[in-house]
DNA sequence: AATGAATGAGGGTTCATTCAT
DNA sequence: TATGAATGAACCCTCATTCAT
C-alpha cells in the first residue's frame, strides 16, 4: 500500500539506465558519438566512468541504444499522426511535431545525428533496417497525401529527406534553456516545413514568441 | 596520384592542398570529424598519413580549412544570388542552389557538417562567427522577402534553420553515383525547401529522374 | 554438550573457506592466478564476488592459501612415503602417489601451477621457502636411493625436476569426468616417472582402463 | 654486391618481429600469458608499447604467434628424430632434445606454457589442433616403439603426458645464466625422462656439470 | 617530397576492492 | 551474512604527431 512509491531494484536500474539513455543522447547529439567520450557522459551525471558498465555493455551499445529509443519514439508518433490526421499531410504534420517534443521530453534532445560509422555489430543491422523502414514509411505517406490531394507533386523522396533534414537540424541549434518551449519549436518547424509540401498552404504561420538570442 | 599540369612550386602546393581538402571534407563529413583518422584521410588520397604534414599544420587545422572553404562558398554563392535574383526569395533560391552545386563540385560533398567541438583554437573563434555571419546574412534575406512580398510571415530564424537543415541534410542521403546530377538534386531540394516560404506557392515543382535505389 | 553436532560459527566459517580455496585452486590451475578472476571464483560456487572478502584478505591472499594448501599436502604425503617406503625410491613412489590422490581429493586439481610472478607481499617469501624446502627433501631422498641402491646415478636436481614435471603436468591434461579414476592416474604417471630412477626397473608397467577421449 | 648485409625493408620487419616474439615467449613463460603485460614485453626490448603494434596485430595475435612458433620448432625436430634415430625410442630422444635446444637459442625459452584460456579466435581453433597434432604424433611413435621392442608396455598417452610433463617443466627452473648449458639441460632432462619408457634402461646417465646453485 | 618507424596521450574496458544496505 | 552498486587503477589499443632517412 504504501510503498507503492518505492521503486523496486529492477525498476531502479530501468530508471538509471534510462538516465545513462538520455546523457548520452545529448552528448552524442553535440559532439558526434566519435567525439564523445563515456568520461564525458560519467561526468555528466556524475558518476564514474566504470560506473556505466552496469547499465550498458559498452559504447556501441550505448550509442545503439539511444538510436533504438529515437526511433521507436518516431514509430509511435508517426502512428498517433496516422491515428489522429485527416489527411496525409496532417499525418505527417503531427507525427513529426510529436516526435520533436517526445524527444525532447525523454530524450533530452530535439533528435539524435550520427555519423555514418557510428554503428557497428550485427545489432547495428537491425537498428540500420529499422531506419530505412522509418523513412519508407514517411515516403508511402508522401504519396498518399499526393493521392488525396493534400500534398503537391514532388518526388517523394527528396520530400522525406527535406523534411527529415529540418527536423533533425533542430538538435543543432535548439536550446533548451532559450525563449522557446519544445512545442514552439516543435510546431514552427514542422509546420513551415510541411507548408512546402502543401496544396493550400496558409497565408500565415503559426507566430513564436520573439526572442532576441536566438 | 596527384600529377596535374606542372606548373612552379608554390602552385602545386597549392593544388595539392586543395585535393587534401576535398578528400577530408567527403571523409568528415561522412564520418564526422572525430571518428574520420588522418590515415582515412591520406589513404584516399593513396598516399601516407605523414605526407598530409607537408600541407596542413595538423588535424585541426585541416578541419577549419575544411570549413573555412566551405563558409566561402556559400558566401560567394549567396552573392550571386543577391546579383542575379529579383526578389529575396529568388535570392535566396540561386545562393543555396549555387551552393550545393559548387559544393559538389570543389569539395566532391554537398555541405559540411561538423559537431559541436570540431573545432578548437583562437582561430576557430572567427570561423565560428563567419559562419554566424552568414546565418545573419540569411535571416536579412528571409526579412527583405517579407519585406517585398515574396516570403510568408515567420520568424526569419526558424525560416533560416528550416532552409539550412534541409540543404545540410543532402550530405547524409546524397551519393554522387546515383541517377541525380548535382543539379538535379541542387534544385529540387532547394525548390522544395524554399517553396515553404513561397507568398505564391508554384503548384507543380521540378521533376527529378526517377529512381528506385534513392 | 549438546550443540556438539552444530558445528559453532568458526568451523562454518572454516569450512566456508575450505571451499573457496577448493574452487579457486581448480580456476586458478586452469586459467593461471591472473587470467582468473574472483568473479569466476565466486561464480563456481553461486556466490557473490563480494562475499569471497568475508573469508579471504584478498586475491594475493587467496593464492598464497591455495599454494600453502598443496604445500601441507606435499609434505604430509612425502612423510608417509618415509614411513611406509621400504627403499628411497618407494617414498618418494608412495609420496608423490598420495600427493596427487589428496590433491584431487581435498583441492579437485591434480596440482597448482602458479605462475612466476603470482604470489607477492612478505608471506609469499615464506611460501616459497617452503616450496624449496620440499624440492630440497625430495632432493635428498634421491640421493638416500642413491646410496640404497634403489636409484640410478643422476643428478639429483634434474632426477626431481623431471618427477615434478611429470607430476604437476597432470593438472594439464587430466579431466575427473573421464575414464580414469584419481588413483589410476596417480599410480599410472607416477610409476612411470620413477620407472626412470628405477635400478631394477620392471618390464611392465600398471595397466589403465582403455579409453579413446583421452 | 657489397649491400648483400644490408637486409631490406621486409627482412628487417621480420628480423623486429622475431625479437618480439622472442621476448614476448620469455615474458609470457615467466608470467603467464595474461600475467604478462604489453608493457612488459616492450619495456624488454627497450620500445615503446606502441611501437609493438606495428609488428604484431594485438596481444592475442602475439601470443598465438609464440604458440606458432614452438609447435613448428617442435614439429621440426620431431621430423629430424623420425630421420636420423633408429628405433622409436631414439627418434622421440632426439625429437625432444632437439625442440628444447632449438627453443632456447631461437626462442630464448626451454617450451612456452599456456595457460587453458591463453588463445581465443578462430586462429586459436587451429593452433589447437597443431598441438594436438604434435601429441598424436608423440603417441604413435611411442606405439611404434612398443612394436620395435625399444619402448615399455605402457598406456601411449600416459608415456606422452609424462614426457611432454617433463620437457615442459624446464621452463620453470632453468637459467640461462646457470652453470648448464642449453645442451647439457636438454639432454639430461630427456635422458633421464625417456629412460622411465626404454626397455633396456643404462645404468648410467648422462653426467651433469655439477653446481651447487641449482 | 615522401615515407616508414616510433611515441605519448587518451579512450574503452576489466577487475580487485570497498561500502551501504 | 551476503549482495548490488560504485570506483580507481591498470591494461589494451588507436591515433595525431614527429623524426630520420
Amino acid at each position: 500500500m504504501w510503498n507503492e512509491a518505492i521503486p523496486d531494484r529492477s525498476t531502479q536500474q530501468a530508471l538509471k539506465r534510462k538516465a545513462i539513455l538520455r546523457a548520452a543522447a545529448t552528448i552524442f547529439s553535440r559532439q558526434g558519438s566519435h567525439g564523445a567520450t563515456l568520461e564525458d557522459v560519467a561526468a555528466s551525471l556524475g558518476v564514474s566512468k566504470a560506473a556505466l558498465y552496469r547499465y550498458v555493455l559498452n559504447k556501441n551499445d550505448l550509442i545503439l541504444a539511444c538510436q533504438e529509443e529515437a526511433l521507436e519514439i518516431a514509430d509511435r508518433a508517426l502512428t498517433r499522426g496516422e491515428d489522429e490526421g485527416t489527411d496525409a499531410l496532417e499525418k505527417i504534420r503531427i507525427g513529426l511535431t510529436l516526435y520533436l517534443v517526445a524527444m525532447m521530453e525523454e530524450m533530452g534532445v530535439p533528435a539524435l545525428i550520427l555519423e555514418e560509422n557510428a554503428l557497428h555489430g550485427d545489432e547495428a543491422e537491425r537498428t540500420y533496417e529499422k531506419r530505412d523502414a522509418y523513412e519508407i514509411r514517411m515516403r508511402r505517406l508522401v504519396a498518399e497525401g499526393q493521392a488525396d490531394g493534400s500534398i503537391v507533386a514532388v518526388e517523394p523522396k527528396v520530400a522525406v529527406f527535406m523534411l527529415l533534414g529540418s527536423i533533425h537540424w533542430v538538435a543543432k541549434w535548439y536550446r533548451p534553456e532559450g525563449a522557446w518551449s519544445p512545442e514552439d519549436v516543435a510546431e514552427g518547424i514542422v509546420g513551415l516545413a510541411t507548408r512546402a509540401l502543401d496544396t493550400r498552404p496558409a497565408a500565415a504561420l503559426p507566430a513564436m514568441p520573439d526572442t532576441t538570442t536566438h
